[in-house]
Parts: C-alpha cells; sequence; structure tokens
DNA sequence: AACTATTTATAAGA
DNA sequence: TTCTTATAAATAGTT
C-alpha cells in the first residue's frame, strides 16, 4: 500500500520490522475500534510483538469477551485447538461467578459503587 | 474510504449495519493475519457480532495466546488493563474465581480502585 | 517523526 | 452475498 507492495512474509530486519508494526498495530487497533463501534460488535484485540510486548483492545470488557469466546468455544465444538469440555455443575457456577466478576470489575474500573 | 466518508458511530439501520460488518471484518481479519506473519507478533482476536455471532482468528493458538495475555496483565497490574483475572478454561479453578470476587467485592466495599 | 506515491480498504450502488 | 467503482485511508520507502 505505499511506494511499492510489499509481500506478506516475516521481515527479517529487526529494525525494519519493528518500524512496521509501529504502523499497522495503530493501524490495526484502529479497525477494531471502527468495527466495533460501526457495527455493535464485541471486538477484543490481543498483541505481542516480536519482543514480548503486550498490547491490548477490548470494545467492552476483555474477561467478559474471553469468557464469552470460551463459552461460546465450548458450545459449539470449535476445532481451534482445544477439545470442547463438558458442561457440567461447575462450569455453570463459574461462569455466573464469572459474570459476577466482570461486573464488580466494570464499576471498580468506573468508580460506580 | 469510499464515496463518501463515513462517520465513526453506530449504524442505525441493521441491514446496512450488517452490510458494513461483512466487509470490514474481513479487513481486520486480514491486517490482523498480516500483522501476526510480517511482524513475527503473536495476534488474538475474537469479534462478536451484534447478533451473537463469533468470529476468531489467532496466530498461534487461542488459549496459549488468551493465557499469555492473562499471566502477563497479572503480573505487570497495568492501570489501563483490566484486573488480572485468568479466565482460561483450563487454568482458571472455581475456587481462584471465588477468591477474586470477594476481593473485588471488599475494593468496591471500601472504595478502592 | 514527517512526507508522499501508491496500494488497499471500503461506501454506495447494482 | 458478490461485483463494480469512485474515493478515503493505510502504509512502504524515503527524508
Amino acid at each position: 500500500m505505499a511506494r511499492e507492495r510489499r509481500a506478506i512474509r516475516r521481515i527479517e530486519s529487526a529494525a525494519a520490522r519493528q518500524v512496521t508494526f509501529s504502523k499497522r498495530r495503530r493501524g490495526l487497533f484502529k479497525k477494531a475500534e471502527e468495527l466495533a463501534v460501526l457495527c455493535d460488535a464485541d471486538v477484543a484485540l490481543v498483541v505481542f510483538s516480536s519482543t514480548g510486548k503486550l498490547s491490548q483492545f477490548a470494545s467492552s470488557s476483555m474477561n467478559e469477551i474471553i469468557d464469552k469466546y470460551s463459552t461460546h468455544s465450548k458450545n459449539l465444538g470449535k476445532s481451534d485447538q482445544q477439545p470442547a469440555i463438558d458442561l457440567n455443575l461447575e462450569h455453570c457456577k463459574y461462569d455466573s461467578l464469572n459474570e459476577q466478576l466482570a461486573e464488580a470489575s466494570l464499576r471498580l474500573r468506573t468508580h460506580e459503587r
């Protein structure tokens, strides 16, 4: 998208990789937020740079989204890596607790009482 | 970015929202993968549409990234991040969650952030 | 970090 | 949902 097209493969030069990372990371996070706002979607984005630095975006609460993802994957048995986990009483309690905790965390963050 | 610029706010028309969601979701996932490949980054992206449908991308294993995220958040305790809570089903136990909820509740009651 | 020539994403329409 | 196309936005290479 610029002076010249660049193949999508690992950038060997560490310096160039870092520069591209900075530029594209900003663009990616912007797009993530725009999708969330425009389309009323719930979006979570987690990025670890090659040096291990964490960046994140969540349109609502990261923990809520991760929890919702876990539940979804569990129920649908999505093929993404992990096998589905049986739904049992402990997990029901777990989900309920997670909801309460997410809510409490949100109130903490927003100073609400 | 097209015939005309569009303000970044929730699209009211459900039909138009769905169309934009389809288009932008594809673009976002493409950018996420490109960042991962070009910059050797570890990227996880979770999107729930407004109708609750899940889409996901992970450059490695979603659960690994979530786990790494949880550990990172917990260790760094960054102020702009969620409270450090490990929500990965495989690494989170009911008792641990209960403790965290109790702690969050206490902090709420005592006005502490 | 700022500048641009280009490529890419995408809004509206079909 | 897919294609088209005019235009906005992202960005690769440069400074």
